[in-house]
DNA sequence: AATCCACAGGAAGCCCGGGAAC
DNA sequence: GTTCCCGGGCTTCCTGTGGATT
């Protein structure tokens, strides 16, 4: 090995750094400042002091689209209470569930007891363990046995627990929000514990399908993220930059692009870091000395293909084939592909797979997925006496989508695919 | 003005797999 | 184990429609 140094490595040194840290440049680092969020977070921390003086907080219900900064503020301030918790030995824990993960009624009690024990198992002496209530195992159990077990955990010292349910808005979706029921009555069986709910949503409608009982007792206290917008992002970029990216090395103007792109696409301060750390990483890839706009407009590119490609490669097996169709089509007589085409195409090759050919409306409301989906573009137009059909145009690169596609189909001898016969228009 | 094409897209109901309840 | 229920994918049947053609 060591007569090969001079190599791979050393070149890699000799070159300028972009990155200082490109840790600071995720969306998963929570920054110990948060621009632009303080009112948020003076409203939540005069919420969560209240454990502090010995009384129980209020439910919070946390409202913002992705990207807002809801569970990065909430992070943040949950490691200060808890910090200044210990300096004042009070026992205050805090529980973090995802219910994007954790889904189920059964999941978020059995997830929490969990949770709770281990904190208490740290927090005493290990000779009382026997005493405990036992590990709830992630099946098995009758749910209101989970529920007692959970209870006892949480009264067997005094205590305040803050329930964070990230996502919350897919257990309500699932049908299982009597969880939430559950919670918020959660403090009338406890003696000595005193539990907080915080609920993070990224649906701003969805407590107003949420039973009202439910919704007034965790809804105590409803706290707004709301978007960013483009100076603010910059702001943002520009705090995380200073950590994440070498000196200078950014040129003018790249982080206002970023911020412009993301301002557009909702404000998502999740996506902008993406977009500038993937600049980073091309300027990188290409040994620039700089990070330049060219980067950033690279960067988007790549992250929008990206994005379809993993779209197109996790559609479902007759989706492909429909969009097979379009291409084949596009190939065959450019533009101007019309469902009725798309079908014929599509059907013969569903033969020539040996599946299951769909109806006609299962495959137009197929191509109205695709186009919601902005994998290919289709409008409604109406051809007078040859009648009214969707003109559909692939939106993504051919390749892109033969590759994706190729993993499950063979597509063979194209040529003996049916082709209508050409009408004529206009 | 009336006709009529080639679909769009809504409504209702079927089927099937999986999870919860019995 | 069985039964029940639910949601998603799908079909069938249907009504609606913009504008070239008659």
């Amino acid at each position: 090995m060591k007569e090969k140094s001079g190599g791979v490595f050393e070149e890699l040194l000799e070159t300028q750094q972009i990155f200082d840290d490109r840790e600071y440049l995720r969306s998963s680092y929570v920054p110990e400042n948060l621009p632009h969020r303080e009112e948020q977070i003076d409203k939540l921390a005069r919420i969560w002091v209240a454990p502090l003086r010995g009384e129980t907080p209020s439910n919070v219900f946390i409202y913002g689209k992705t990207g807002t900064g809801k569970t990065a503020t909430v992070k943040y301030l949950m490691e200060e209470l808890e910090g200044v918790a210990s300096d004042l030995s009070k026992e205050i824990e805090v529980s973090y569930l995802n219910c994007e993960v954790v889904d189920t009624k059964y999941r978020v009690l059995a997830t929490l007891a969990n949770n709770v024990r281990e904190e208490l198992i740290d927090g005493v002496d290990v000779e009382d363990l026997s005493d405990f209530p036992d590990e709830v195992p992630m099946t098995g159990w009758p749910t209101d046995e989970v529920y007692e077990n959970l209870v006892e955990l949480l009264d067997y010292r005094e205590q305040f627990i803050i329930v964070i349910l990230d996502e919350i808005d897919r257990l309500v979706s699932k049908g299982t929000s009597d969880v939430l029921y559950l919670l918020s009555r959660l403090n009338s069986d406890l003696t000595n514990a005193k539990v907080g709910v915080v609920g993070i949503s990224n649906d701003l409608e969805f407590a107003s399908d949420l039973d009202p009982r439910i919704k007034s007792s965790l809804g105590e206290e409803e706290v707004v993220f709301p978007p960013y917008n483009a100076p603010q992002l910059e702001d943002i970029l520009e705090e995380r930059s200073e950590k994440g990216f070498s000196d200078g090395i950014l040129e003018d103007g790249v982080i206002r692009l970023c911020a412009a792109h993301a301002a557009r696409k909702h404000g998502d301060a999740r996506k902008a870091l993406d977009m500038l750390r993937n600049a980073g990483e091309i300027a990188e890839e290409e040994k620039s000395k700089k990070v330049t706009t060219s980067h950033v407009t690279k960067a988007s590119k790549k992250i929008e293909r990206d994005r379809m490609e993993e779209a197109v490669e996790s559609l479902p097996n007759q989706s492909k084939l429909v969009l097979m169709s379009v291409l084949v089509l596009q190939e065959r007589k450019s533009s101007r592909v019309s469902t009725g085409d798309i079908y014929e195409v599509y059907s013969s090759l569903c033969q020539q797979q040996g599946w299951e050919v769909l109806s006609r409306r299962r495959v137009s409301g197929l191509i109205s997925e695709l186009d919601m989906m902005g994998v290919v573009n289709a409008r409604v137009v109406s051809n007078g006496r040859h009648g009214r059909t969707k003109e559909v145009e692939l939106k993504v690169d051919p390749l892109q989508v033969r590759s994706a596609v190729q993993d499950e189909i063979y597509v063979q001898d194209l040529d003996s695919l049916p082709v209508r016969k050409q009408k004529r228009l206009g």
